[in-house]
DNA sequence: CTGGGTGAGAGAA
DNA sequence: TTCTCTCACCCAG
């Protein structure tokens, strides 16, 4: 797979892409860190940079920073459990500037008691903006955390509310 | 504020 | 395989 990183208004972005789609999107303050994460995520792929696939999807992920709404127009290559990928897969369709609880997402897909379940999913979820978790918080007004900080959680949920 | 009920995943043995 | 521990939760006291 190849990847590749810019730097944006959240700080450096990492995106990487397998021969079946976009299988990571991470954010770090440090190139370094990015890549071991990168590395620990796939231990046993090929990790090739400044690959055009990688580029490609990062101009797309910086378009969708600015305002585009184009996610699910390039393939998804999503590794998790079939509980992730229903929780990743409804993350998906909560429009941009809305945000919903942990609880409304649980019972959205049919496990209205699996609040804390739908949180690690969250918590484990590759794909940083494509799959909006940040776009989930606490009930009672609490932000609730992020798995790249919760400064940068605020910041999205800022950008999204106020420029589309 | 505290405590307990939760469901799913990760790691040890 | 099972057991145990850990949660980015949530509601009742």
């Amino acid at each position: 797979m190849d990847y590749g990183i810019a730097e944006t208004s959240l700080g450096l972005l990492l995106a990487a892409v397998s021969d079946k789609g976009l299988c990571a999107v991470l954010l770090g303050d440090a190139e370094a860190p990015l890549l071991a994460e990168l590395k620990r995520r796939f231990p046993r792929e090929a990790l090739v940079p400044g690959g055009t696939a990688g580029n490609q999807a990062l101009e797309m992920l910086i378009a969708m920073l600015a305002g585009r709404e184009c996610q699910e127009v390039l393939p998804l290559d999503e590794r998790g459990t079939l509980f992730q990928r229903r929780v990743w897969e409804e993350l998906r369709r909560i429009a941009r500037g809305e945000t919903i609880s942990y609880g409304e997402l649980a019972a959205r897909i049919g496990r209205p008691r699996a609040p804390r379940a739908v949180a690690g999913a969250c918590a484990q979820n590759p794909l940083a903006i494509v799959t909006p978790c940040h776009r989930v918080v606490g009930k009672n007004g609490r932000l609730g955390g992020y798995y790249w900080g919760v400064e940068r959680k605020r910041r999205l949920l800022e950008q999204e509310g106020g420029s589309c």
